[in-house]
DNA sequence: ACCTGTTTACAACCTC
DNA sequence: GAGGTTGTAAACAGGT
């Protein structure tokens, strides 16, 4: 296998050799010897895969479900703050410093820094990948840099959580909890994270109902996105979305008016903008459930999707039982120039889903609509070439043992079964989250490491 | 003040 | 090499 081989050395002779040393001294770090990669074929990890990492992640290990009223949210939070009576997630910095992460790796340790990278220091959270002039590596690997875009990241979170949408911080939290690596230099990725969502067709914003207060909007992924990452694998996607109508506008702008602030600040991008006046539109009118679910051909009744939801319909896409894969052909989204597959990208297939029971609260009503309406999210599920969909070597899900993800997935959402994970070893106020159950599992399960 | 979000610019890397 | 994707920096506006 070259691609394995080349993949392997690349990452040996990159961050990989500087992290196994460093990374055998110190506390927990991601298993190096799980570098299965395998499948990576020629296929190149996101941007160069920066920092040699395990294969996957596992992503319904962390997931909380629960809700920070503190945060009125209905997304992410960590374990931390479902400890510590939901003291939002914002005041990121503190928070984490504060409690305990230090344990779980220097962050600041052997010059690197959070904050400033300081001159010549490989150290920003993306850019392992071209430190061009080779350095002899002088920070800690103990915590390497995960091979997902930040793209990838940030709609795992999304995805992750039942209402498909979070707010900027609690998709900084789900990060953050579930690598270690992010707790560094949050201040650089972190601005890289808002561009992204700005940037990005794909995310899109979602203004809060009035009755939950609070900073910023939430963001959910387009509805026409599709799987971006269908087989799993988080990777570089093969073809960024574009929406059709931001596109048209781009364009129009540029040609229209030479100066592009002008013409900006007319047509808002939110998922649903404002019509009205005063606090604008909400989303829980049932005028403007039904544009939500407009969005989605799927999807005709929003009182339809409330019970499917209800029922179970909305669907988690990480971290599905294998038990539970169908195979369902649905035509493709973005139909892919389907280039030499087999030598270029490892085979697709599609992310399975799960059922996932909840109970309505107030804005619950929209996060029903907008879990179900993602066509990705629908139980499309499809299977493509040879990789099962949690077997696939970059596959969020496949780390998670099974027992867990039926743990996960079969229960209401309750944090405290989510990071009760005393069985492999976690203490949740020791604020382990995520990362620490990724680190152990690449740890303790053997199956994993083989492809 | 700080957070959130948008935008521009540029660099690195990749694919074709 | 052109064009696309991603990462980073930074300016800036608006909100709380
Ligand atoms: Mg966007």
């Amino acid at each position: 296998m070259p691609p394995l081989k080349l993949y392997a050395d690349a990452a040996v002779s990159s961050a990989m050799s500087p992290a196994m040393s460093s990374a055998s001294a110190m506390a927990p770090s991601y298993s190096m010897s799980s570098m299965s990669c395998v499948a990576m074929n020629s296929m190149s990890s996101p941007q160069g895969a920066a920092a040699a990492f395990g294969p996957g992640l596992p992503m319904g290990s962390m997931a909380s479900v629960n809700n920070c009223m503190a945060s009125s949210s209905m997304g992410y939070s960590s374990p931390m703050t479902g400890m510590s009576s939901c003291m939002s997630s914002m005041r990121l910095e503190s928070t984490m410093s504060s409690m305990g992460y230090s344990n779980l790796g220097p962050v600041t340790s052997l010059g690197g820094r959070p904050g400033e990278p300081g001159p010549g220091e490989p150290v920003s959270p993306n850019s392992l990948q071209r430190r061009g002039g080779e350095k002899p590596y002088r920070r800690s690997y103990t915590h390497a840099k995960p091979p997902y875009s930040y793209i990838s990241l940030i709609t795992m979170a999304i995805q992750n959580c039942p209402a498909k949408m979070l707010t900027l911080s609690e998709i900084y939290q789900f990060i953050m909890d579930l690598f270690p690596f992010y707790r560094q230099n949050q201040q650089r990725w972190q601005n890289s994270i808002r561009h992204s969502l700005s940037f990005n067709d794909c995310f899109v914003k979602v203004p809060r109902t009035p009755d939950k207060p609070g900073k910023g909007s939430f963001w959910t992924l387009h509805p026409e996105s599709g799987n971006m990452f269908e087989n799993g694998c988080y990777l570089r996607r093969q073809k960024r979305f574009k929406d059709e109508k931001k596109e048209q506008q781009r364009t129009t702008t540029k040609s229209t008016s030479p100066h592009p602030a002008d013409a900006k600040k007319e047509v808002g991008d939110d998922l649903v903008h404002k019509h009205g006046h005063g606090h604008g539109p909400h989303v829980h009118d049932k005028e403007h459930l039904g544009m939500l679910s407009s969005m989605h051909p799927k999807v005709e009744d929003p009182m339809t999707l409330l019970s499917h939801a209800a029922a179970g319909v909305g669907a988690d896409l990480c971290g599905l039982p294998q038990q539970l894969q169908h195979h369902h052909q649905q035509p493709q989204h973005h139909q892919q120039p389907q280039h030499h597959q087999l030598q270029q990208q490892p085979p697709q297939h599609h992310q399975a889903q799960h059922h996932q029971p909840q109970h309505h609260q107030p804005q619950d009503d929209m996060a029903a609509v907008m879990a179900a309406r993602h066509p990705n999210l629908l139980p499309d599920y499809q299977l493509k070439q040879e990789y099962a969909a949690t077997s696939h070597p970059f596959s969020i899900t496949r780390l998670l043992p099974a027992e867990s993800k039926a743990d996960f997935y079969g229960k209401p959402p309750d944090l405290k079964l989510q990071y009760d994970m005393a069985q492999y070893g976690y203490n949740p106020h020791a604020s382990l989250g995520p990362a620490d159950s990724y680190y152990h599992y690449h740890h303790s399960s053997p199956s994993t490491t083989a492809l």
